[in-house]
DNA sequence: TTGTAAGCGTTATCAT
DNA sequence: ATGATAACGCTTACAA
């Protein structure tokens, strides 16, 4: 017990300012180097007495340490960066939300710069947070600037990449399986029934994950129907639309011509992601028709409203907070000095049936198929 | 096809290490001091000579100042602390993009702490930031722990609280006009037919927001049935009910029993957010209802799907983007030294009527109104 | 085992 | 008008 009597309890005062290292030390009566010590390497170098006192210091005062002086005398800032293409986006705000967990369990903090979907800030929101030193990056970008790869490279940073790659970038790399996720959307559609497949996708160039999923739609129902077309079956059909318009008014000629054509059999879509289904769903819902019923429906990502749109929405749901996690764990093996070399990992979605996409008679009603 | 094929330079370079102002005072043939006022007082004190080659030389070098140093030496930091109840909440995130852009937009960066609900976390987010020198805090807490006020008073920064007051702590305090909203939503229904009103909120205990809501829910209505009862009008009723099952199945019997009450006139439920809308909408559709035919509906927070669950769902749209806005500015004027009294901001909501709140017959079908 | 002192990258207070 | 120099709060050789 260090008798000190000093009456410090005087908390009237309205500007606190923090207790710093010379404060204990002080308090304590050895140097800062001690204090220093006790904090840092607690079981190397330490006489009991000493200890015990520095410690009494430590808890009287409530003394944290200022991670700031630490960042700028050790080069760690026990900080992450993360960069996220648009806040808005549920899927982003999933996977933030995995990640800030394991960051924090680990005993770091997240700091956020939002891109608001503006690829040209990429290195900007890079640069912001470099700044401040932070230990690494998780990046949910757009993937567009292809020198936001120099500008992480520049700060000789460790960085993992969410969802989309970036064109040399050399990162680990934390995803959906995406070829995998739309395999699944895609035979289950088949298997229920649908033969005239469309695929609604936001603008594909440049953002890997589109293209992929994409890419996946067409080579898997091409291989479907090289398949199947020797056995007599009907050959499946894929068709592909780039949506843009906000309120999905560009595709209500789509999915009347898709519906209208069923020269092979019932229609269906798959939605690239929350945004997709939201316009598929409301050009629908303009157009009269119900899911499930005049057109079959799986999107990606599956949002706590997809249960009630419609007979409910079939989906393929993403393991968001998986991603988060791994995402930020694989940052966290960087940054304790373990030297991988990129590693890509893929994980897997998970189909959610539902009404959307109910099996439908073999010979859909009113349309006969001709050869 | 925008595909850049220019061979980028290759970035051999692996850790290269940032330029510090002592970098730029050499190659300029300068003192740092001289650097540091070029940067920071520019409009005083400089020979054009001296200038132009410190210019030079912080080009040359792409020097940017560390901000970590800056705030070592200055005490402030150009870090704003973002404490959020739950990152997972749509309104929440909302709230969170406006206030990132405004503070963005001011030269600040926000650093996130998300509660994920747990309310005693409360402190240990507001200790972490206060520790990485945030000059201010946005709190959107659960409002649930008392000593979160002395531990923001403790640190003597200045905080704006968001949709949740926190008793004791002195701050400005930016929200929904939650008793005008709740007006805007019964007087709708009202006026639409509806009679026999249910509200159903989250546990209100410790939570301003939902409070002030269930208030004015009973005292808006109690107001009407004082106003209405002498001129023969039939009177409506209030009821509410705290849900807490995330499946809504607690809700069943509430809302059998209340169209089966139907002793004023039709039913319709008030829902005080997002996620009680999504309780009352399931619990709805595993009744075989459909809102607006079987039950009358409005819910606060008008998200992206409130169009396409049934008829569309009526909602009180909250301005959350200016919330955000509007705290980070209230934030920043504090940060400029401006030495205001704590302000009230109240924000209006917006009705967006759709399908849930159709009007009905005066007299719903099969149900005799008596006395 | 502990203390002294230098230095991380800035800015501010002196001199000059 | 410019340059030393001393901090800011901390860690870490090096000395003792």
């Amino acid at each position: 017990m260090p008798t000190d009597l000093t009456p410090h309890t005087v908390s009237t005062a309205t500007a606190e300012t923090r207790a710093t290292i010379a404060d204990v030390a002080r308090l304590a009566g050895v140097s800062k180097a001690t204090v220093s010590r006790f904090l840092n390497h607690r079981d190397t170098l330490l006489s009991p007495g000493i200890a015990a006192r520095v410690e009494a210091a430590v808890t009287e005062l409530g003394y944290v340490p200022s991670p700031m002086a630490q960042a700028l005398k050790r080069g760690r800032s026990r900080l992450i960066g993360l960069v996220v293409a648009d806040i808005s986006n549920p899927f982003s705000v999933a996977v933030l939300r995995g990640a800030e967990k394991a960051c924090q369990e680990a005993g770091y903090l997240v700091m956020l710069f939002n891109l608001g979907n503006d690829g040209a800030r990429e290195r900007e929101g890079i640069e912001a947070l470099a700044s401040y030193q932070v230990e690494g990056f998780i990046l949910n970008t757009l993937g567009t600037d292809p020198k936001a790869a120099d500008e992480v490279a520049r700060h000789g940073k460790p960085a993992v990449l969410v969802d989309r790659k970036h064109p040399e970038m050399q990162a680990d790399f934390v995803s959906l399986d995406n070829a995998d996720a739309m395999r699944l959307a895609v035979d289950h559609l088949l298997e229920r029934g649908y033969r005239e497949l469309l695929y609604v996708t936001e603008a594909t160039a440049g953002v890997s994950s589109r293209q992929e999923r994409e890419a996946a739609f067409r080579a898997h129902l091409s291989g479907y129907a090289a398949a199947h077309t020797d056995v007599g079956d009907l050959a499946a059909s894929a068709r592909v639309v780039e949506s843009s318009d906000a309120h999905g008014a560009d595709l209500h000629a789509h999915l009347e011509a898709l519906r209208s054509l069923g020269k092979a059999g019932p229609a269906a879509v798959i939605a690239s992601n929350a945004v997709t289904t939201l316009r598929v769903a409301t050009a629908c819902a303009a157009l009269g028709w119900t899911l499930g019923h005049e057109l079959g429906f799986v999107g990606f990502d599956d949002t706590e409203w997809a249960p009630l749109v419609g007979p409910g929405l079939t989906t393929i749901a993403q393991p968001t907070d998986d991603i988060g996690r791994v995402a930020a764990s694989c940052l966290l093996d960087h940054l304790q000095g373990r030297k991988l070399p990129p590693r890509q990992i893929l994980l897997p979605g998970r189909l959610v049936a539902r009404g959307s996409s109910q099996a439908v008679a073999a010979e859909p009603a009113g349309v006969i198929t001709s050869a």
